[in-house]
DNA sequence: TAACAGAGTAAA
DNA sequence: CCAGTTTACTCTGTTA
């Protein structure tokens, strides 16, 4: 139903304001609620709500036809903020940064249609609304959308420039099926036992919602200085390799770099086994990586960071807590998750600075995928070497007679069952070689294995393997390999601290006045009032390290004005 | 010209 | 017929 005038939103207030579990959607005119240095933000132009009887369109800025005044968005600034009201939705941590950048601040209670999908089925073809009620058989079919899509071009940031009248029944039918997708799911999720999993899932989108809300701030001078220093080393790198080749040769081309070098890969652990090598082809192959490097910090960190920042300098990332099968976060534009740590070229992290008065914290797991491996496997052997705090790296190294690079390789592809195969080729040693590393290994801890056998088999017998917090990962369908389950197993796990962790932390945090900025798998990132560290610092490692397992999951702690300059923190001082 | 696959590289 | 896993992103070079 199309609300558009004064008299029919009055008329409909008292329906909105007695369900206490409406259904919301939003339509935009495109995807980015906090704009760049070049682009304004993108904004709502319409919100749709399901009562649980009735869905209606509440049209704002429709650029022809007849749209609410803008006055009535007041209502909804209270209606959807509203702590004692459960919003459904589908994505809704969308609608949510859409909806705060009209001054609508973020709802702590909402179901989220989208993440009880991923938990029922992590495996899911993809996680559209549209196509997923296809796929459950509900509503009818995508008829009302392809006619939409048809009428603005196939791009629904365009949806603005049709009437009202036409994006009704689009908008409206988004809701009705984030009802029947919802109604759907909520037993599915009580029959597999993930019904309060799902609630703390959305919790954790509240949260994580947050985080991209705050983003993280940038040293934009350092910016620029650091870019015309990677311009001179690339002109160098580049001239330099001219010379050697003769030619203008492009070094992001493997083509070419493979014909320069006479070799079928120019992949980073190909070029360093020629400079092992040495003689005039390790120069050669040396020349490749340095201006590869010169170039990419520049085209994958400062160039893009300087594009996708806001007039404010901030930088918003996307955490996504569907875009993976094990269930950890992924992040995007830009991928925060994988900013490259520091080296001479590679200054990236020195350019996230804390803003004024506050001072950024991290806090991160000590070997938190090792542990819970250790926990499960009962692999007392190396869980005793972690409880005695050795460096488990040199001391397994040491036992077993074999390189520390070998053993430390190791330590971290166990979890994730490598073979000899893989080893050879990562330590560039022959393949008998790395078996009899493996051998040893598998004699000094023995249980790793044993783990690795029985995940399996139980993933083959029951299709499904249970996380520590009773999560789920299911592979009863096709293309769900079980000789993974382990690694999902261990993995998953620890974004599930992580993700409990961070709940528990939120409070905490907010209480003191700071935030969360960013969560890297095992590590945090905070924002911390300066003259509130000495209280957080000992608040996040005492709540991070607040679990049960054995050995017990610990947490090293540093901060400083840069995420490229911290310093360690222990509380023993 | 846009779309796509493949190679390469960043993180945990 | 997968044999360390989970991701995101940029570039090259080919194809629609």
């Amino acid at each position: 139903m199309l609300i558009n005038t004064q008299e029919k939103f009055n008329s409909v207030i008292p329906k909105l304001l007695s369900c206490v579990d409406p259904c919301v959607d939003t339509e935009t005119n495109g995807l980015n609620s906090f704009g760049t240095t070049s682009t304004q933000g993108h904004r709502i132009i319409g919100i749709s709500i399901d009562d649980g009887t009735e869905a209606y369109y509440f049209p704002f800025r429709h650029q022809i036809g007849v749209n609410l005044p803008m006055e009535c968005l007041e209502f909804f600034r209270t209606y959807l903020s509203d702590p004692n009201r459960v919003f459904g939705g589908f994505n809704y941590k969308f609608d949510q940064l859409m909806l705060y950048a009209d001054g609508i601040p973020f709802a702590p209670n909402i179901e989220d249609a989208m993440l009880a999908l991923h938990l029922v089925n992590e495996n899911e073809e993809n996680f559209k609304l549209k196509d997923t009620c296809d796929r459950y058989g509900i509503g009818k079919g995508s008829l009302e959308e392809s006619i939409l899509l048809e009428k603005c071009g196939h791009k629904k940031d365009r949806m603005g420039e049709l009437d009202p009248t036409d994006v009704e029944p689009y908008a409206c039918d988004d809701v009705r099926l984030t009802r029947m997708l919802l109604d759907l799911l909520k037993p599915a999720l009580v029959h597999q036992n993930l019904y309060y999993i799902w609630k703390q899932v959305n919790y954790y989108s509240y949260i994580t919602t947050q985080m991209e809300r705050r983003g993280l701030c940038l040293d934009v001078d350092l910016i620029k200085t650091y870019q015309a220093e990677a311009k001179e080393h690339q002109e160098a790198a580049l001239s330099k390799l001219y010379d050697m080749a003769g030619y203008k040769i492009n070094p992001n081309s493997s083509k070419q770099v493979c014909a320069f070098l006479g070799v079928k890969s120019s992949a980073r652990d190909i070029l360093d086994t020629i400079i092992d090598a040495g003689g005039e082809a390790a120069e050669k192959a040396q020349a490749v990586i340095e201006a590869r490097g010169w170039l990419s910090v520049d085209t994958r960190y400062y160039t893009p960071y300087m594009k996708m920042m806001d007039i404010n300098n901030t930088l918003h990332c996307s955490l996504n807590l569907i875009g993976t099968i094990s269930g950890r976060l992924s992040c995007s534009n830009p991928n925060l998750q994988a900013v490259a740590r520091p080296t001479n070229v590679f200054k990236v992290k020195d350019v996230f600075i804390a803003r004024a008065g506050y001072t950024l914290v991290s806090a991160d797991y000590s070997q938190a995928e090792m542990r819970l491996a250790c926990y499960y496997a009962h692999e007392d052997t190396m869980a005793e070497l972690i409880r005695n705090g050795e460096d488990i790296h040199s001391t397994t190294a040491e036992a077993l007679d074999i390189p520390r690079s070998a053993a430390k390789r190791i330590n971290f592809g166990v979890i994730y069952g490598i073979g000899a195969e893989a080893l050879h080729k990562q330590l560039r040693i022959d393949k008998k070689t790395a078996q009899q590393y493996l051998n040893k290994y598998h004699g000094m801890y023995p249980q790793f294995r044993v783990l690795l056998g029985q995940t399996e088999r139980y993933a083959d017998q029951y299709g499904v393997i249970e996380l520590w917090t009773g999560r789920r990962r299911h592979f009863n369908v096709q293309h769900a390999y079980t000789h993974k389950a382990m690694s999902n197993l261990i993995q998953g796990g620890v974004a599930e601290i992580m993700r409990t962790a961070i709940s528990r932390l939120y409070p905490a945090i907010s209480n003191l006045h700071g935030y969360m900025l960013l969560q890297i798998h095992d590590q945090i990132i905070c924002e911390i009032p300066d003259d509130k560290l000495d209280i957080a610092l000992p608040t996040i490692k005492a709540v991070m390290e607040d679990f049960n397992f054995d050995p017990r999951m610990t947490v090293d702690i540093s901060y400083g004005k840069r995420w490229g300059d911290m310093q360690n923190w222990s509380d023993e001082i």
